[in-house]
DNA sequence: TCATAAGCGAGACGGTACGTCCCGTCTTTAT
DNA sequence: ATAAAGACGGGACGTACCGTCTCGCTTATGA
C-alpha cells in the first residue's frame, strides 16, 4: 500500500513545467490532440519522458494543467478588464463575474458572445475540444473538467439568475442550475458538433428565447 | 484521385461485416473506447485485420457503421411501434416522426423522454458517447456523424415545430433549428458532461421553459 | 488422402506457362529473390495467383521451371554449337559433351572457362544464386536441383574422366566424382562466397592443379 | 551520414543480447531459417521486438552474431585444446593454427576432418546453412560472413600453405589463396549441395589429390 | 562543507497496437 | 474446366508509443 514514493513538489523544476506547457498546447493546437504523444511533448519541451509521468497521470491530465495554467494567465493578463466572459478559467484571481445592470438579457448577451469568441478563438479550440471530447469518453477526466474548468463560471450564471429570481425577472420554480443549461445547452451543442456555425445572432436568438421561457407567466 | 485500388463491394462477405459490427460495439461497451483495437476486433470477429482496413478508415469509422446497423435493425424491429423516439437512427425506414396532438409541450416531452431513455441506455451509451467524442474532435467524422446520425432525427423537430408555427404555437421569427437547439441542447449539455443526472422531469422541465419562450409574446 | 483434385495438364495454358517464368525471371533480377512473391509474379504475367498456386508448389519451385526453359531455350539456340559448357541445363537436347581432344587440361579448361563466363552473365547470376541458396537450405529442393540442374552437366565430367582414367591420364582409384569436385568444388566456393573475382586465369589454374593432383605416381 | 538515431551501445542490455543469440541458434535448429521470425526470437528470449531491431538490421544479422558468439565462446571453452580444426570462428583468442609437423598431406587431413566433422555436427548444420545461403544471395551480408568468420579460419591455411612453400613440398607460383580452395572447395561443395556424403575418407582423398597437384613437378 | 539524495535529461527496455504486405485458399465470372 | 480477379483468415513485418527502469549530471540541503 505505500504509495511507491511521493515526489518532492518542493524542487520541482518550474522550467519543465511550463516548457511541457507549452509544448502540449502548442502540439494539441498543430497536429491534434490524438497525435501528440507524452514522447512528443517531452522531445518538444526538451524534458525528459519521466518529469511528465512523475506529475502527471495522462497525456489528458497534462493538457489540462496547461489548459488552467493558460486560462489563469490569460485572466492575470486581464487585470480588472470588464467581460471577461465564460471560460476564462476559475483560477484564484477575483472572478468579474456577470455584470447586473438590471436588464438581465442584455447582461446575459454579453456574455454569452464573450463565450461564441472565445469558442471560436483558433488558440484555444484544439485543447478545449480535445479535453471535452476526453471527458465525454473517460468519466473521471470528465468530472475533473467539470470541477476544475466549467464549474467555477456556471457558477457565476447561477449567481447572475438567484438575482434575476429576487428581481423577478426569472420565474422562482425554475431550478438555476437548469435555466443555465437552457442557455449554454444550445451553444455547446452547435459548437461541439459543428452543426451551423457559431455566431453573436444565435447568442442572442438563444438569450431571447430562454429568458422569454423563464420570465414569470403573464 | 483513384484511392490506390477500390474492393469490389459486391464481393464482399456480408457474413464477415456483420460480424465486425457486432464485435466494435461489444468491445467498445465492455472495454470502453481507447482499450477497443482494431486488433482486438478482428479477433473477436474471427476476421483478417486487412478485412477491417479494407472497408473501413478508422476505428471510428467501424463504430459508426455498427451503429447505424443497430439502429437500422432496431428501428426494423420497432416496425409501426408508437413513440421510437429520437436517436432511432434515419434509416430508410418510414421514420415516425414526432406526434401532432395540438399540445406542443406534451408532444416535446414524449419525445425527449424517450431520448432520455436512449442516452441512459447501459447498452448505447458507450458507444454513442465514443462515437460523439470522436466527432468533436475530428472534423470529417463529426460530419459524418451529424449528417448519418443526428439531421435525420433533428429533422422530425423541425417539421414538429414548422407546424407548431403555422398552428401560432411558436412565433414565425424563430429559426426552427434554434428552437430546436433550445430543446436538445440542454439535454446533451447535461448527458455529455454529466453534470447533473438526466431525468424525464428534467426533460419536462426544459420543455416548459423552451415551449415558453418560444411562444408569441403575449 | 485423396489428392485434392489434380489439374488436367492438357488443357494448361502455354501462354500463361511461359509469362509466369519470364516474370518470375525478371523479377528475381531486378529486386532480388526475397523481394519477389507469388503475388507479384501474377501481377507481373497478368496472370490469377491460383495459375501459380494450381501448377507450382513453391516460389522456388517455379523460378527453377524458369530456369530449367531458360536453359532449355538457350541450348536449342545454341544448337550445334560446339563449346556450351556447363551449366547449360540437362534438357533433353543431345547434350553436346566435353571435347576429347587427348590433352585432359586443355578440354577441362575450355568448358570450365565457359562455366565461368556463365557464372559471370549478368542475367543468370540472380536466380542461379536464389535456386543454389534456396537449396542449401531446403534439402528437397536442393535435391531436385541437384538431379534436374547439376547432375546432367556432371556427368559430362564423369565421362571425360573416365576416358582420362583409360587413357592413363588419370589414375585408376580415383572415384570420377570426388575428381570432378576437385575442379567444381574451387570454383563453385569462389563464386558462391565471392572471397575473389572469378576469372578465366583462376579457371586455368585450378585445372592445372588438379590434373597434376590426378596424374598417375610419377 | 546519420543514420537516423545511433543507440548508446554502452547501456545495452548484455542479459538480453545472450538472450536473444540463444533464441535464434534454438529456433533456427527447431524449426529452421525460413520459419524463425524475429517475432517469435522476441517471443522466446523474453524481449521486445525493438530491442532486435535496435541493435540488428535483419534476422540474418541476428543470427551472425549468434553464430559468432557461440564460436567465440566454444573456443573459450577449447581453451588451450589441441587440434580445434577449422569452423572455430576468429575470435581474438590465440587461434590455434594448423600443425606444421613436416608432413603436410597429414597435417591437412588431420584439419580437413575436423572440419567434415563440424559440418556434420547437428547443433551447427542449421545455423551454418542458413548464414551461408543468406550470404550467396545478399552480397552485403556475405562480405560480412566471409570477413568475420571465413577469412580468419582460411590465414590458417594460408600460413602453412606458406610454410610448404618453403620446405619445397608446394611449387612456389602456386597462389596460396588457390591453393586452399582446391582443398575447401570440394568439402563445401558436396556439404552445400548434398550430391554425396562427407566423411573423413573423403577429406584424405581430396587432401592426397590436391597435395599432389600442389607438388613441384618431377 | 560537503556527502547525499532529489529532480532532471536521456534513452534502453518489455510490451501492445498500428497499418501494410503476402501467404495460400476460396469464390465468382467469363471464356 | 481453366483462367483472371480478388476477397478472405491469417501471420509477420517494421514502426510508433506506452509506461517503467536505470544511467550520469546538476543542484540544494541538512548532518
Amino acid at each position: 500500500m505505500a504509495p511507491t514514493k511521493a515526489p518532492d513538489s518542493s524542487r520541482r523544476s518550474d522550467r519543465s513545467r511550463r516548457a511541457i506547457h507549452d509544448a502540449a498546447l502548442a502540439l494539441v493546437t498543430e497536429v491534434g490532440y490524438r497525435r501528440t504523444t507524452i514522447e512528443g511533448i517531452a522531445a518538444r519541451a526538451g524534458v525528459g519522458k519521466q518529469t511528465i509521468y512523475r506529475w502527471w497521470p495522462s497525456k489528458a491530465a497534462v493538457l489540462m494543467d496547461a489548459f488552467l495554467d493558460l486560462a489563469g494567465r490569460a485572466a492575470e493578463d486581464a487585470g480588472a478588464g470588464s467581460g471577461s466572459g465564460a471560460g476564462s478559467g476559475g483560477t484564484g484571481e477575483p472572478a468579474p463575474g456577470i455584470p447586473d445592470t438590471g436588464d438581465l438579457a442584455a447582461d446575459l448577451k454579453l456574455v454569452l458572445r464573450a463565450t461564441v469568441d472565445e469558442l471560436n478563438d483558433p488558440a484555444l479550440e484544439a485543447p478545449t475540444r480535445a479535453l471535452t471530447a476526453e471527458g465525454i469518453v473517460d468519466a473521471k477526466l470528465g468530472a475533473e473538467f467539470v470541477h476544475k474548468l466549467l464549474d467555477p463560471q456556471l457558477a457565476l450564471y447561477v449567481t447572475r439568475l438567484r438575482a434575476a429570481q429576487e428581481a423577478g425577472d426569472v420565474r422562482a420554480d425554475v431550478d438555476p442550475r437548469t435555466a443555465l443549461e437552457l442557455l449554454i445547452g444550445p451553444l455547446m451543442h452547435r459548437w461541439l458538433l459543428r452543426t451551423l456555425p457559431l455566431t453573436h445572432a444565435y447568442a442572442d436568438e438563444i438569450v431571447d428565447c430562454a429568458v422569454g421561457g423563464l420570465a414569470p407567466r403573464a
